[in-house]
DNA sequence: CGCACTAGTTATAAAACTAGTGCGGTGCTTTATT
């Protein structure tokens, strides 16, 4: 009754959707969890809610600075003004008065990596914490091993806090992202909410093609024929600028989106996206992550992503709105070799490990080490990593387990394009799930003659964007 | 890995060859001394 009051009185809500009164109730019990709930099912609300009704603050840690800010925002928006966000965005001395401040706010929001800073830490530990929440817990398993290290030390940062209760949140996780999520977040017999990742109204096809020249211009004949928004993923910067261009030239309403570009472009071009000023994202990986758009209607991927978990992520963010939606994979035999000499190239070698830590026992710094042996940034932040904990040869093993880890999971992405009988199932079958019944439109290999488009085909001949252009022209020009 | 592309070579020039190079993506963080 008191949760139900809550909802109604602070957030303007009549019921709870699928699983967020179960995850509510153990957050308020204590117990630790794990909670894989479907995308655009209102995870927020599992942690904003019981904070109401707890002494302390919520400590929330968030893979990215514009996530913990888009968060902010709709916090502060509900009139919650105790809410903060602890990133580099900040001066100084604006740092140091809010950490001074700390005990003042009801939700702290804070990187992984900010959270090695001793200063920081050592500030936390002297508030009251109700609960902690990981959001996007997957990043553990996506990003700890290499990209982002201090995913790995969360651990630590916990073990020196007073056993708070841990609520770890995520769209998608298999059996093996679990594990990763219990044992980096040093979690004991945690709950496991889990919620079925079938999303009923996304179409799969998966389409072989002979050359990139054939992907391009299926992309233009698609884009021609059928409407957004959509985002299509490409494996480059380069081709993500390239392909934009090709496809505005076409006039089509398109814009790419990388990490190569500054930050102000990538904030200008997700907010014309959300806004519905472009149709369509060309983009590689970088975006997604925390974009709440709901009527995404097509997602297309022009190569091969690495891992089906990053399959699923991507093609995720079509149709929150529970409307049909329409994703489509096109692939040559060339772009599984291009993502398997990734992989390889990934890791750093044995020559290089051993390398690296002999320059280390001579004294020389972790960067000038890197250097010498030539390691990317990524490369030295994994072995520093694993060089505070382990022998050279035991950071060897590791490295190589991991390699190996990557190869494995290429293999079962490349299953699923190779797959013969129906995606979803295979898909669900990733996740340790089984089909219980298939939609009416499924996928291009029960449907072998639908392009999952349906309601998405242009309703009017191509000059209606014309004739849209010149009506607008002359709204303005009055 | 093996393809795509560039620069350099070659019988007065032009086109055709060869050798060399490049090719991958995710994001957090940065406060100190003269």
């Amino acid at each position: 009754m008191r949760l139900q009051r809550t909802l109604k009185e602070r957030f303007g809500f009549d019921s709870f959707r699928l699983g967020q009164e179960a995850v509510i109730r153990d957050v308020l019990g204590k117990q630790s969890q794990i909670a894989i709930l479907p995308t655009g099912s209102g995870k927020s609300l599992c942690f904003q809610l019981p904070a109401y009704l707890m002494e302390g603050t919520v400590l929330i840690i968030s893979p990215l600075v514009a996530l913990m800010e888009d968060q902010v925002a709709t916090l502060k928006q509900q009139g919650e003004k105790r809410v903060v966000a602890l990133n580099s965005s900040y001066s100084y001395h604006e740092r140091e008065r809010i950490l001074s401040t700390l005990h003042h706010y009801k939700f702290i929001f804070i990187s992984p990596e900010m959270l090695t800073v001793s200063k920081v830490a050592h500030k936390i530990q002297q508030i009251k914490i109700a609960f902690v929440v990981v959001d996007e817990a997957h990043c553990i398993s996506q990003w700890g091993f290499d990209f982002r290290p201090d995913y790995l030390r969360i651990s630590e940062f916990l073990k020196t806090l007073h056993n708070p209760s841990i609520l770890a949140l995520t769209a998608t996780a298999n059996q093996k992202v679990i594990e990763d999520i219990t044992r980096y977040l040093n979690l004991h017999d945690p709950t496991l909410h889990i919620y079925s990742l079938d999303r009923p109204n996304l179409s799969y096809v998966i389409n072989k093609m002979e050359s990139e020249d054939d992907k391009t211009n299926w992309l233009i004949n698609r884009l021609e024929k059928s409407t957004g928004p959509g985002i299509i993923y490409v494996a480059s910067r380069k081709r993500a600028d390239e392909l934009a261009q090709v496809l505005k030239s076409k006039g089509e309403s398109v814009t790419s989106y990388h990490a190569g570009m500054e930050h102000e472009d990538r904030a200008f071009v997700q907010a014309q996206f959300l806004n519905g000023d472009v149709e369509w994202i060309c983009s590689t990986n970088a975006f997604g992550m925390g974009i709440h758009k709901d009527d995404v209607r097509q997602v297309i991927h022009e190569h091969i992503p690495a891992t089906i978990a990053n399959y699923v992520q991507e093609v995720g963010r079509a149709g929150r709105d529970g409307k049909l939606s329409a994703t489509t994979l096109i692939y040559t035999e060339e772009d599984i070799r291009k993502t398997q000499f990734i992989i390889h190239e990934d890791s750093p070698k044995e020559e290089e490990i051993r390398y690296f830590g002999r320059l280390r026992t001579e004294g020389k710094s972790i960067l000038e080490a890197a250097q010498l042996v030539g390691l990317s940034e990524t490369g030295m932040r994994m072995l520093h990593y694993y060089f505070e904990r382990f022998s050279i040869d035991e950071t060897i093993d590791q490295i190589k387990k991991q390699s190996a880890e990557k190869e494995a999971a290429l293999k079962q992405m490349i299953g699923l394009v190779e797959e013969k009988n129906c995606i979803r199932e295979r898909i669900l079958y990733f996740f340790g799930e089984n089909l219980e019944v298939n939609p009416e439109i499924c996928c291009g290999n029960c449907q072998p003659n639908h392009t999952g488009m349906l309601n998405l085909a242009k309703r009017e001949q191509s000059n209606r964007k014309w004739s849209d252009w010149s009506e607008r022209l002359t709204q303005l020009l009055g």
